[in-house]
DNA sequence: CTGAAAGCGCTTACAG
DNA sequence: CTGAAAGCGCTTACAG
């Protein structure tokens, strides 16, 4: 350990008196671009290191970004940051973060502090935000279109007037699993969406993921010339906003989800497709506890690929969607905002999905009580 | 939308020029503790609020933190920020962070970047540091004494010489896994241990929290009188380390730990405790492959109480770690000693653990072949 | 090559 | 009550 008591921190000026040099040479010696503009002969320059080194010196970032008006830093506003997948986003934000040189904040926002958070962002003089976010957006916006800070929004359902938004090819995500269940033969295909706008109907959030898979759900099974009976589209119930933005999994509304398409009266599907993984698994569960095998009797499939999916048994077919890499992409789009003009001019990258086949989905079974 | 287009920052200079006072003046509204030592009279005060609100003037926190010193930004240093357990620290330091007016920053530390980014926490002036960190922590202790940052460090297997470690009670959970077990009749008991040791037999992590637990295992099994029979504790294999510092599961080496304990000479052990969920759930795919019931015909129970536990089927009883709790009370530790002198001695705080009964454990099965 | 000076945006004694 | 001045730690033209 160094033995030496430091009472506050060295500054540029301990280093400058120590080397016997000025404030600005010492600059110019530790700057990132030494170099470029001035050149300090070979003396000089050792002297100035070896006193830095020795005396522990720590340029302040902060005193360098006031003067530069740059901070390197960007901004991860979540509001359900329990929520894995959002985690996983911030795992690939992080990497990219970290190979250009940037470094990353998280902000977690409920929805009655969005307000306040965004200033804080503004504040904090961020160079960029990346915005995982229910609900509207119009406050973040505004606020970072006046401050000139580019944001990009992931996992965003629906497009917006402004800024980079990065979402997952869910409709190719849905197509991969009707493929894989027709060629399995099923025909008979239910459907678990969200049961977010059933709490909230009047604050309807379009940007609902649930709603919107659910609706590519529709389309690609009209596509498909598939039918699709009156009530093989049930719902869960999703908390997602509140105080604590937690998601709870409210194990009890999945499951009567389940089992309203296990005892449909047209007889139940063959396979159920759920707007996530976490539904999936409780289905998954209620299936087990009618007494129905998976995947023998009944195929299930999720969306997300969260790590339980791997973890149980059986491991769970589902729609793996890249969050790091969409968070890897958020980081890179605002990098490269950084040093150009600030545009909020809105631009979509829709990422590609893919899906994985593990051991909850199979051959259609023969279904005795088939009306077909 | 605001419509006036703003060229650069509004600075505080712009807003006294507009409300025709000083910048000192501006300042003394404006600030944090306005009217503690300085009162402006409401004319002014207001005339200073509508100038600052109609221009949309935002502080500039790094400036203030220039001069104050003080960031009130504190850095988590995380190795695995895949690990879904220290997701959860992070959840809960966040929250304690917002709660304290306090930031967080992350900071991904693969080993061969520790030096700089303790460097970093430094030169960003951090106020105090959260490490999640394998292996020796000297380099992060030397620098943070150095520079006065407190740092606690959570999830640390062993005491160290500096600083707050945060640790969960996991002799407290291993009693109660015991208690669980023996009271359902189990007395051939196996556990699976972290493979991290014979990974790297060279630089043994004495901190490595697999061993330590497996330890604690066998000091309650002797204190219970309980047999441990040679090859009753096995080991999987986890990758810790490595560029990309990333948790690899490898599934194979589960399964071959669990094999090894299910077809061990001297009869089955009928509940197998692993060092971790992940582990558990990966021998439960095994079992059941060898066609065992879990848990009829053999209990498991794991370690942590990650999300999948609850989502699996059946589900894992597990010792729940307090992640969140965890997490918070860093912060709390932290922003103690952000205002007062820096003091770097060592504390240790134990958090209690707790077991979660759910459906992977339950009474010990006669075995057949077994030569009690 | 190197230093004195001005400046980044803020705050805080210190006069008046 | 309010402003001019000095200062936080840094950088960058600008002289010499």
């Amino acid at each position: 350990m160094n033995r030496v008591i430091i009472e506050a921190m060295i500054t540029m000026s301990d280093v400058a008196r120590r080397a016997g040099v000025s404030r600005s040479t010492v600059s110019h010696v530790l700057s990132e671009h030494q170099g470029e503009t001035v050149r300090i002969p070979d003396a000089t320059r050792q002297r100035v290191l070896e006193a830095a080194r020795e005396m522990g010196y720590r340029p302040n970032a902060l005193a360098r970004s006031v003067r530069s008006g740059k901070t390197r830093m960007i901004g991860y506003l979540v509001d359900e940051p329990r929520y894995e997948p959002y985690w996983n986003i911030m795992v690939g934000a992080l990497e990219a973060a970290d190979e250009l040189g940037f470094t990353l904040k998280i902000l977690s926002v409920s929805h009655p502090t969005l307000a306040d958070r965004v200033r804080q962002c503004t504040e904090l003089r961020l160079s960029g935000i990346i915005a995982r976010l229910a609900g509207s957006k119009r406050l973040l916006f505004e606020e970072a279109n006046h401050a000139q800070i580019p944001v990009v929004t992931v996992d965003e359902g629906i497009p917006q007037l402004f800024g980079t938004r990065i979402t997952s090819d869910d409709a190719l995500g849905i197509g991969y699993v009707l493929d894989h269940l027709t060629h399995f033969g099923h025909r008979k295909i239910g459907f678990i969406s969200s049961g977010f706008p059933r709490l909230n109907p009047v604050r309807k959030d379009p940007g609902d993921i649930g709603t919107a898979r659910e609706e590519l759900f529709r389309q690609e099974m009209a596509a498909r010339g598939l039918p699709l009976p009156e009530g093989y589209v049930t719902h869960d119930t999703v908390m997602v906003f509140g105080c604590k933005a937690e998601v709870t999994i409210d194990s009890s509304s999945a499951q009567a989800a389940t089992n309203a398409l296990l005892h449909h009266p047209q007889g139940r599907p063959t396979a159920i497709v759920c707007w996530r993984d976490e539904t999936a698994l409780l289905a998954i569960q209620e299936c087990h506890r009618q007494g129905l095998r998976v995947p023998e009797d009944i195929s299930l499939v999720g969306f997300s690929d969260i790590s339980a999916a791997r973890l149980c048994d059986p491991p769970l077919s589902t729609v793996k969607t890249p969050w790091e890499a969409m968070g890897r992409l958020a980081i890179q789009e605002l990098v490269q905002r950084v040093d150009s003009n600030f545009d909020p001019a809105p631009t979509t990258h829709l990422v590609p999905t893919t899906f994985i086949t593990r051991a909850t989905s199979g051959p259609a079974p023969r279904i005795k009580n088939s009306r077909r």
